[in-house]
DNA sequence: ACCTCTATATATAAACA
DNA sequence: TTGTTTATATATAGAGG
Protein backbone atom coordinates (compact mmCIF):
# COMPACT_ATOMS: atom_id res chain seq x y z
CA UNK A 1 0.00 0.00 0.00
CA UNK A 2 1.04 3.84 -0.39
CA UNK A 3 3.24 5.57 2.11
CA UNK A 4 1.11 6.73 5.43
CA UNK A 5 1.92 10.06 6.97
CA UNK A 6 3.25 11.84 4.40
CA UNK A 7 2.52 14.42 2.02
CA UNK A 8 4.13 16.48 -0.59
CA UNK A 9 3.43 20.43 0.03
CA UNK A 10 1.01 21.05 -2.82
CA UNK A 11 -2.66 21.28 -3.92
CA UNK A 12 -4.31 18.17 -3.17
CA UNK A 13 -5.82 17.52 -7.31
CA UNK A 14 -8.08 14.93 -5.62
CA UNK A 15 -11.44 16.62 -4.70
CA UNK A 16 -12.49 14.00 -2.02
CA UNK A 17 -9.08 14.16 -0.62
CA UNK A 18 -8.99 17.39 -0.30
CA UNK A 19 -12.12 17.85 1.36
CA UNK A 20 -10.90 15.35 3.78
CA UNK A 21 -7.63 16.86 4.17
CA UNK A 22 -9.17 20.19 4.99
CA UNK A 23 -11.46 18.89 7.87
CA UNK A 24 -8.73 17.09 9.76
CA UNK A 25 -6.28 19.58 9.33
CA UNK A 26 -8.64 22.33 10.18
CA UNK A 27 -9.43 20.60 13.82
CA UNK A 28 -5.53 20.24 13.90
CA UNK A 29 -4.90 23.85 13.26
CA UNK A 30 -7.97 25.28 15.44
CA UNK A 31 -6.40 23.03 18.32
CA UNK A 32 -2.86 24.17 18.06
CA UNK A 33 -4.21 27.90 18.12
CA UNK A 34 -6.26 27.20 20.84
CA UNK A 35 -3.41 25.50 22.92
CA UNK A 36 -0.69 28.07 22.21
CA UNK A 37 -3.17 31.11 23.55
CA UNK A 38 -3.54 29.17 26.45
CA UNK A 39 -0.01 27.84 27.21
CA UNK A 40 1.48 31.03 26.17
CA UNK A 41 -0.63 33.78 27.40
CA UNK A 42 -1.14 34.84 24.02
CA UNK A 43 -4.01 36.48 21.78
CA UNK A 44 -4.96 34.38 18.76
CA UNK A 45 -6.89 34.91 15.82
CA UNK A 46 -7.96 32.36 13.20
CA UNK A 47 -9.86 32.72 9.92
CA UNK A 48 -10.57 29.64 7.73
CA UNK A 49 -11.99 29.79 4.19
CA UNK A 50 -12.72 26.28 2.74
CA UNK A 51 -12.54 25.95 -0.72
CA UNK A 52 -16.60 26.04 -0.80
CA UNK A 53 -16.56 29.33 1.21
CA UNK A 54 -17.49 28.45 4.56
CA UNK A 55 -15.63 30.42 7.20
CA UNK A 56 -14.19 28.71 10.02
CA UNK A 57 -13.02 31.45 13.12
CA UNK A 58 -11.19 31.26 16.58
CA UNK A 59 -10.21 33.98 18.66
CA UNK A 60 -9.12 33.95 22.26
CA UNK A 61 -10.05 36.57 24.17
CA UNK A 62 -8.76 37.77 27.56
CA UNK A 63 -10.60 40.95 27.82
CA UNK A 64 -14.48 38.74 27.21
CA UNK B 1 14.42 13.67 34.06
CA UNK B 2 11.02 15.00 33.51
CA UNK B 3 8.83 13.33 31.13
CA UNK B 4 9.45 15.12 27.69
CA UNK B 5 6.62 15.81 25.05
CA UNK B 6 3.73 16.22 27.28
CA UNK B 7 2.47 19.60 28.24
CA UNK B 8 -0.37 20.26 30.52
CA UNK B 9 -2.99 22.73 28.78
CA UNK B 10 -2.83 25.70 31.29
CA UNK B 11 -1.02 28.71 31.07
CA UNK B 12 2.86 28.29 32.07
CA UNK B 13 4.42 30.03 34.68
CA UNK B 14 7.68 30.42 34.22
CA UNK B 15 8.32 33.71 32.30
CA UNK B 16 11.18 31.95 30.39
CA UNK B 17 9.90 28.62 29.89
CA UNK B 18 6.41 30.54 28.28
CA UNK B 19 8.78 32.39 26.19
CA UNK B 20 10.34 29.64 24.99
CA UNK B 21 7.33 27.56 23.98
CA UNK B 22 6.24 30.18 22.12
CA UNK B 23 8.42 30.60 19.82
CA UNK B 24 8.26 27.47 19.40
CA UNK B 25 5.19 26.67 19.04
CA UNK B 26 4.22 29.94 17.32
CA UNK B 27 6.49 28.53 14.25
CA UNK B 28 4.34 25.07 14.25
CA UNK B 29 1.43 26.61 14.48
CA UNK B 30 2.28 29.76 11.05
CA UNK B 31 3.40 26.06 8.95
CA UNK B 32 0.65 24.81 9.98
CA UNK B 33 -1.64 27.72 8.93
CA UNK B 34 0.39 27.22 5.59
CA UNK B 35 0.16 23.77 4.77
CA UNK B 36 -3.99 23.81 5.16
CA UNK B 37 -4.00 26.76 2.52
CA UNK B 38 -1.68 25.15 -0.02
CA UNK B 39 -2.72 21.42 0.64
CA UNK B 40 -6.62 22.37 1.00
CA UNK B 41 -6.88 25.40 -1.42
CA UNK B 42 -8.13 27.24 1.94
CA UNK B 43 -7.65 30.76 2.63
CA UNK B 44 -6.42 31.45 6.06
CA UNK B 45 -5.55 34.50 8.18
CA UNK B 46 -3.41 34.18 11.44
CA UNK B 47 -2.90 37.20 13.62
CA UNK B 48 -1.30 36.31 17.01
CA UNK B 49 0.22 38.80 19.15
CA UNK B 50 2.71 37.68 21.91
CA UNK B 51 2.23 38.58 25.55
CA UNK B 52 4.76 40.99 24.95
CA UNK B 53 2.47 42.71 22.46
CA UNK B 54 4.27 41.90 19.61
CA UNK B 55 2.52 40.68 16.09
CA UNK B 56 3.09 37.90 13.84
CA UNK B 57 0.65 37.45 10.85
CA UNK B 58 0.11 35.35 8.35
CA UNK B 59 -2.58 35.42 5.02
CA UNK B 60 -2.73 33.37 2.54
CA UNK B 61 -3.57 35.49 -0.66
CA UNK B 62 -5.06 33.40 -3.52
CA UNK B 63 -5.64 36.87 -5.77
CA UNK B 64 -2.49 39.18 -4.88
C1' DA C 1 18.12 34.94 22.38
C1' DC C 2 18.71 30.87 19.44
C1' DC C 3 20.66 26.49 18.12
C1' DT C 4 21.03 21.15 18.61
C1' DC C 5 19.69 16.75 20.34
C1' DT C 6 16.46 13.17 21.10
C1' DA C 7 12.79 10.94 23.71
C1' DT C 8 8.12 11.33 23.67
C1' DA C 9 3.69 13.06 22.32
C1' DT C 10 0.80 14.39 18.84
C1' DA C 11 -0.92 14.83 14.10
C1' DT C 12 -2.29 12.64 10.25
C1' DA C 13 -2.51 9.69 5.47
C1' DA C 14 -4.61 5.95 3.79
C1' DA C 15 -7.75 2.37 4.37
C1' DC C 16 -11.99 0.98 5.76
C1' DA C 17 -16.43 0.80 8.64
C1' DT D 1 -19.95 11.88 5.02
C1' DT D 2 -18.29 10.98 9.67
C1' DG D 3 -15.76 8.06 12.47
C1' DT D 4 -12.02 4.32 13.63
C1' DT D 5 -7.69 2.13 12.95
C1' DT D 6 -2.89 2.07 12.57
C1' DA D 7 1.53 3.05 10.46
C1' DT D 8 4.27 6.85 9.80
C1' DA D 9 5.61 11.60 9.95
C1' DT D 10 5.94 15.69 12.40
C1' DA D 11 5.99 18.66 16.50
C1' DT D 12 7.92 19.61 20.62
C1' DA D 13 9.57 19.44 25.90
C1' DG D 14 13.46 19.52 28.31
C1' DA D 15 18.30 19.60 28.56
C1' DG D 16 22.49 21.47 26.96
C1' DG D 17 25.64 24.65 24.14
Amino acid sequence: MARRGRVELRRIEDRTSRQVRFSKRRSGLFKKAFELAVLCDAEVALLVFSPAGRLYEYASSRCA
